[in-house]
DNA sequence: ATTCTGTTAGTAACAAGCTAACAACAGCCC
DNA sequence: GGGCTGTTGTTAGCTTGTTACTAACAGAAT
């Protein structure tokens, strides 16, 4: 069995087929069609267990059935599986978040604790700052070294808010995205203080109004961990430490 | 708890979850926030398990985590989470089938042997049939009691294929269905023959050309199976049978 | 001192993977 | 036709791995 014929049986195991059901439905798009014995021979699934697990496949719309002697199988075409995949995920999608809507308490947005918060993740960092942005109401500051941690979405959130009136400042070190950065519409940039040393490890900085704050670190694997935390004590106390290393430089617009 | 608790819970399983990281991620949906104490209290999950159940669904994006004593625990906005799973399964889905696609043999849509295939369930007989007049050079006879049977994508089909210069003929012993197959541009109608007895459990009948049928049956639960037969030897005698039938009958526009 | 937290080990229950055996049947040689 | 061989479809049962669940405990908090 080949590396990639290892990770498509493994894929298909979390789209939710048994690892035999996978491997009777590669081998069935290999042959085109064929018997117990010929799936059994490519597929690797002792011969008696295919019959059992080709009636699964059937159930579930994977492939078709010939009754005859010997019985033949044979595959959906690709175009259909897909879709047939596709529909009992949106299904059970559906019906998950349908009953999840229901009982989700109402506290999203407000209300916030004294809480520091941890995302580990890249998007799903891109997706909490974005978040946090949503909340501004007078001022934004958002920094960073690396370009990959200036999304488009981002830098369209800074845009946005920038337009609304709010006062919103980028900051970094590195060229390529202070280049970036003052091409956004609205939005100043600052060089940050020289003395921040050697930060190699430095993800990003989000600072909204004076009490919200996001920091993220890059791990030795590349991995972003970010703490934030949302209208509380913590965060201020946080940010009046930030501020002091990027207020003191020089603006410009 | 309740049974929409428990169909959720069903649902997240089969999206990958265990019952655990359902019951948990729901609770804390509920909750809006809280310890593993909290979480184990509504969630009915044992509190000494939450621990490792909650890390896992950190891992996948799904909450969130405080670093504090108690740990706290914070679900990823609904939003956040149905974007979450739903990149998961494009993932996989583009894996498995990206694999599947290579190793995909020619044989589709052409050469068919002498083989007779069954196929269960409305959706996919529905696809079927319109794959199988996607076949169509010449003629194409469809016939079905029941309105649900003639779908829209079939209707469509039918005018296509009548629409490029294909005979194409409908057939229904049931006003309704008459009525709409009268409607369709380009599709000639006719009335079935009376003889044909209280076929009160026959569903669809699909020719095309003089070798390509399928004819479907609804048993005793509604369950529709279909057989067919493309390009076979088979399918010209059986369509010899079932034409003397149709034919004798005088036909309208 | 007692309750609570976070962690670990270990068991139970179940599903999935895998093996073996067998009756029914088809082909083949004699 | 009789006996031999090989295949098919079915079943029972074992093995393995995962998940559900229980119990116990050290350290922290109250």
């Amino acid at each position: 069995m080949t590396r990639d014929e290892a990770e498509a049986i493994e894929s298909f195991e979390r789209l939710g087929l048994t690892s035999y059901e996978a491997k009777v439905f590669i081998a069935l798009q290999r042959l085109g069609s064929g018997t117990a014995r010929d799936i059994a021979d490519v597929a690797d699934v002792p011969r008696s267990q295919v019959y059992s697990v080709a009636e699964g496949l059937e159930r579930q719309g994977l492939i078709e059935v010939q009754q005859s002697s010997p019985i033949r199988y044979r595959p959906v075409s690709v175009a259909e599986a897909r879709e047939t995949l596709h529909e009992r995920f949106e299904r059970e999608h559906g019906r998950a978040f349908e009953y999840v809507e229901t009982v989700r308490s109402k506290s999203d947005g407000e209300e916030e604790q004294e809480d520091i918060w941890t995302v580990r993740g890249r998007e799903r960092i891109d997706d909490r700052v974005v978040d946090l942005l949503s909340n501004a109401r007078e001022r934004i500051v958002f920094g960073t070294r690396l370009p990959v941690f200036l999304t488009e979405d981002i830098e369209r959130a800074l845009e946005r808010h920038a337009a609304a009136g709010i006062d919103v400042l980028a900051v970094s070190s590195s060229d390529d995205v202070a280049e970036r950065m003052r091409s956004l519409d609205g939005v100043s940039y600052a060089s940050p203080p020289e003395h921040q040393g050697a930060d190699d490890r430095s993800g990003r900085i989000v600072i909204v109004d004076d009490d919200t704050i996001l920091l993220s670190v890059v791990d030795e694997d590349e991995n972003e961990t970010a703490i934030w935390s949302a209208e509380s004590l913590f965060a201020s106390v946080f940010i009046q430490l930030a501020e002091a290393r990027v207020d003191p430089t020089g603006e410009s617009s």
